[in-house]
DNA sequence: TTGACATGCAACCAAATGGTTGCCTATAAA
DNA sequence: TTTATAGGCAACCATTTGGTTGCATGTCAA
């Protein structure tokens, strides 16, 4: 699965959205995930097509609707994988930024 | 400070890459991040120019350069507000994910 | 079976994005 | 005081992106 696509995918406020209902409601159909939102379905349809590219959001066909669920892991791997390196030694990294900064200003 | 700017950010492999070496070797100059990298110097100064409106980096100037010190406070920020979010219950969010998709499925 | 509802597909559009080239300014060194 | 080096600014360009409208398909219910 390529990082890239996930950090691509949340990069967008309108996806994070999405998102943040999927975790509020899992399991919704298209219809539902649209209801307030200021944008056409055809829209939402393409943002949903990317989460699920990047694997972010799952579906499943019942009948005439398609439930969205939302996946964890590639937002798991990334505050694993990515974010825990910058997250090492972050104290230090910032005294020293601070540090840094401050040589020869007021 | 805007989170969203943070994401867009964080978005372009071009930007991860610098702030990468600027993780391995902090306080680099821009000539310094340049070099090896298949891109002029004025696409690497648009793209700090990007890193540094998110806060992601900082810069001093000494003479004639200018030494860029990566700022480790805004991932982290993203990691405690947003990515903790669906951290929480995300081994429950995981069974309830397979266990849906797995309904009516081969 | 026919109408209503849920979703899919494709063409199109404006704006944002990532990149380039060319030139200008400022500082260090010869 | 030249000259080379580090960086800044601006115009321009192609592609990507987020969005729209219009129409097609599939499925449930009367």
């Amino acid at each position: 699965m390529s990082m890239d696509a996930v950090f691509k995918a949340l990069s967008d406020p309108s996806r994070r959205q999405l998102l943040d209902r999927l975790h509020d409601h899992n399991g919704q159909t298209l219809n539902d995930l649209c209801s307030g939102l200021e944008m056409t379905r055809q829209a939402v349809t393409k943002h949903l097509a990317i989460l699920e590219a990047a694997n972010l959001v799952a579906t499943r066909k019942q009948g005439r609707e398609k439930l969205h669920f939302i996946n964890p892991v590639p937002i798991n791997d990334i505050a694993e994988r990515w974010i825990g390196k910058f997250e090492r030694g972050r104290l230090k990294a910032l005294a020293e930024l601070k540090r840094n900064l401050e040589r020869e200003e007021p």
